[in-house]
DNA sequence: ACCGGACGTTGACAGTGTCAACATAGCAAG
DNA sequence: CTTGCTATGTTGACACTGTCAACGTCCGGT
């Protein structure tokens, strides 16, 4: 020991920091910025040093993928806090996933775009996906009649379609496809609920 | 002339030969084997001929892409054509809508995914873009009523509505996020549909 | 005391996007 | 016909990337 020069690479494991890299190059300089020897260079270890921890550069962005689903997850839960009607609740979860995607649009894009081929491969993002759509399959089954809510079949057609729904227009709209319509002055979560409030 | 041996590439334009090849490579081998020196090797010339034609590799996927909206708005218009009911005209081109992006997988990601960044440069593909998106908005001018027919706004929210839906579906579909529903057994057209016909 | 394994570094390789320098062919002007 | 310009294509280079093999180094268990 008796090393204090080692920087935090090897105090806290260099594994974490790598990611922590990544997100932060992701917020910062966007996708295409996103080299393996970027993170390297900022975690100041050599161009190689990710292999100990990651097989592949998409190792190591299934690895943020999946941060970024649980924070997506979180996100969706921090909205639904509190709410007691089910359909407002649907309403506040749809807003602030929307929001979400816009106010980390590349992180979103790495998680939903084809950087990383064979997702299935990575249980861990496998993983993480799947929470946050039993978060949205529940959410449907909260809004459903008690007949309804018995139809498993139903249920999961339903948590489908809203969730292409609410993709859909986040990623049409940080990939720069479509314009969120409505006036300026409008506040962006009221415009988000005007297109999602269409299709019920 | 008298030289037979130059290949097509003189004689019908290399530029419209190099945007062939790349689609033929993006179906074939998919997005991640599409680089610039595969698409000269592949029109039989040298790796920095492209750059006589395209400014950037992105100007040489902006055209690819473009055709490839065009080629969805095709698609959407064939699966229009003949329908008179105008309800039963909008679940025709959803489901078309959803069958291109399953055909066409690595197209459809070129298309709508991150790999171009700032697509607003290409007016050639805003335009593209921009047809596809007025066939959306005329097929929901399809079916309002005469009221709201005159609503734009509301027509327009409407068409980015169903066209995130649409889009939403056939882009997790592919990209492996969530599988479509329904016994296997049944024609996906169907299943398509039924995941379609509740936010109406 | 020794040794094996986990971790990190160095150096290399092929492949990529991009650019500058060069070649060539065809056409316009004199 | 000669001259010269422009459009097109080629060659060679540069920096960068993902990946791997070979090499250190240091710590914990036998």
């Amino acid at each position: 020991m008796s090393n204090p020069g080692k920087d935090q690479a090897h105090a806290e494991g260099l594994r974490d920091v790598l990611i922590a890299e990544a997100m932060r190059i992701l917020e910062t300089d966007g996708l295409e910025a996103l080299s393996l020897r970027a993170v390297a260079r900022a975690a100041k270890v050599s161009h190689a040093a990710p292999y100990r921890h990651f097989a592949d550069k998409d190792a190591l962005l299934a690895a943020v993928s999946a941060r970024g689903f649980l924070a997506l997850a979180a996100a969706m839960e921090a909205a639904a806090a509190g709410i007691d009607d089910p359909f407002r609740r649907r309403s506040r979860i749809g807003i602030a996933y929307v929001r979400y995607a816009l106010d980390h649009p590349a992180r979103y894009r790495l998680m939903f775009g084809p950087t990383i081929p064979g997702k299935r491969r990575f249980p861990e993002l496998v993983e993480a996906g799947e929470r946050s759509f039993q978060r949205c399959r529940q959410m449907m089954a909260d809004v459903a009649g008690p007949a309804e809510r018995a139809d498993e079949a139903l249920i999961e057609r339903r948590a489908i379609a809203i969730w292409s729904l609410v993709h859909g227009l986040a990623s049409l709209l940080i990939d720069d496809t479509v314009a969120l319509p409505g006036p300026d002055d409008l506040a962006i979560d009221e415009r988000i609920s005007a297109v999602l409030k269409i299709a019920p």
